[in-house]
RNA sequence: UGACCUAUGGUGUAAUGGUAGCACAACAGAUUUUGGUUCUGUUUGUCUAGGUUCGAAUCCUGGUAGGUCAA
């Protein structure tokens, strides 16, 4: 079987191509870059020279040929176009999903197709199964083994022809015994520290990065407190619509307490770079206004402002993993779901409606945001995925 | 205009005349392949000019600023 893995200078895929070439396949390592701006950056002059310089001593280790290929218009045309046009629309998008999607498992998947290859392997900690449902076969998309490393959930948007073609060799393994393994194999990223930030761009100050494209305008900060929501109480509050659509504030609501440079630079949920002091619990954005430019806030964990009970998706942007399993219109299903990376799975209720996917959690959510995934598992399996509405 | 009250880090507040503390904010580090969260640590202050006292945020006087009541 010949495969081609996706080398990033990480120890997870180097680790990843140790496993693949000792159970005897023909490799091939790429590296590909996405990124060469590094305006924003935080620690960085140029990390992905490192890197490349990295997954090249990688292969020469394990002896496996090495490519290179620039996808970088690709990634800024599908990932970075796609998180400016987010933001500028006051809702928060996941470039890492986006990046799995469409360049790691799109753009990249074809260039090693171009090389010949039969599958794509990468260092994601995540497991691939098969199901047999009508005589036909369906991949699975599974956790990975280490519940503190799963990164399923970025891969939320696979679909099955891209699963197909994909491997992830330490999805069994747990991060201790990868790192392990490179050691034991000398491999040159063994201590090498983990990534983090948005893959290929790397840790940046995002207020910074935005500002490349958006402006800043200065808006005001409207502090809402807990004590106005008896009157704000919505009267079918009980209903799917009622419990998936957070609240609507306008500026008199509450008293503006300080002032920000810019709706689009605040998220939901978000507690730094708010800039308002004096309170005994700090201060959480609970929601953000593009139209009036106000970003609202409220005061404590508890704020009822920042925890919800649901959330809905519209019906063209329910993406399922497993097609076969799909939910008709008019079923309601239980399943476990996360809205954002690491999150424990919640216990929750689906609703398929024509208008869309309402899901309606056991226990109140924070920080539930537009333009963020919510993936549904059952079990340690993903089925689906769709953004975040409201 | 008269009477009274208040003045402490960036903000909100503590401190029987005896080492100015806490919270929030900010900053830094840790955690984290999104945004964000969380954890740890650090910085910063007694409105001003005098006086009493061994010693003043604290007591006295003037100034300045803000507030309340009266007109």
């Amino acid at each position: 079987m010949k495969i081609a893995i996706g080398l990033s200078g990480g120890v997870d895929s180097s680790v990843a191509a140790y496993l693949l070439k000792k159970q005897g396949h023909e490799l091939v390592a790429m590296f590909m870059q996405n990124w060469h701006d590094t305006t924003g950056t935080l620690h960085g002059d140029c990390p992905w020279k490192d890197d490349l310089a990295i997954a090249e001593l990688v292969a020469k280790k394990l002896d496996i040929p090495f490519h290179y290929v620039d996808l970088s218009a690709d990634y800024s045309k599908k990932v970075v176009d796609y998180m400016f046009s987010e933001y500028e629309q006051g809702r928060t998008p996941n470039p890492d999903v986006m990046c799995n999607r469409e360049i790691k498992f799109d753009a990249f998947l074809k260039a090693a197709v171009d090389l010949g290859v039969d599958y794509v392997a990468t260092g994601h900690y995540c497991r691939k199964g098969e199901a047999q449902r009508d005589g036909k076969t369906y991949y699975q998309l599974l956790a990975g083994v280490d519940g503190n490393k799963d990164q399923s959930y970025f891969l939320c948007q696979l679909s099955q022809e891209q699963l197909a073609k994909a491997l992830f060799p330490i999805g069994d393994l747990l991060k201790p015994e990868v790192r392990r393994i490179a050691h034991e194999q000398g491999l040159p990223t063994a201590d090498k520290k983990d990534s983090q930030g948005i893959c290929f761009v790397g840790k940046i100050d995002l207020p910074v990065f935005l500002q490349q494209k958006l402006a800043a305008k200065e808006g005001n900060i409207v502090e809402i407190k807990s004590g106005i929501y008896e009157k704000l109480a919505k009267p079918e509050s009980n209903d799917l619509e009622g419990l998936s659509t957070p609240y609507r504030y306008y500026p008199n609501n509450g008293k503006k307490v300080g002032t920000h440079n810019g709706a689009h630079f605040y998220t939901i949920g978000q507690r730094k770079g708010i800039g308002v002091g004096g309170h005994i619990e700090p201060l959480f954005v609970i929601a953000t206004d593009i139209a009036t430019n106000t970003v609202y806030v409220g005061e404590g964990h508890d704020h009822p402002g920042l925890n919800r009970k649901g959330l809905f998706i519209k019906s063209t942007e329910i993406h399922w993993v497993r097609p076969d399993r799909a939910m008709m219109v008019g079923e309601e299903r239980s399943y476990l779901v996360r809205v954002r990376y690491r999150q424990a799975l919640q216990e929750a209720k689906l609703y398929m409606r024509e208008e869309g996917l309402y899901i309606i959690f056991e226990e109140l959510q924070r920080g539930i945001t537009a333009g963020q995934f919510a993936a549904w598992y059952d079990g340690e399996e993903l089925l689906g995925s769709g953004v975040i509405a409201r």
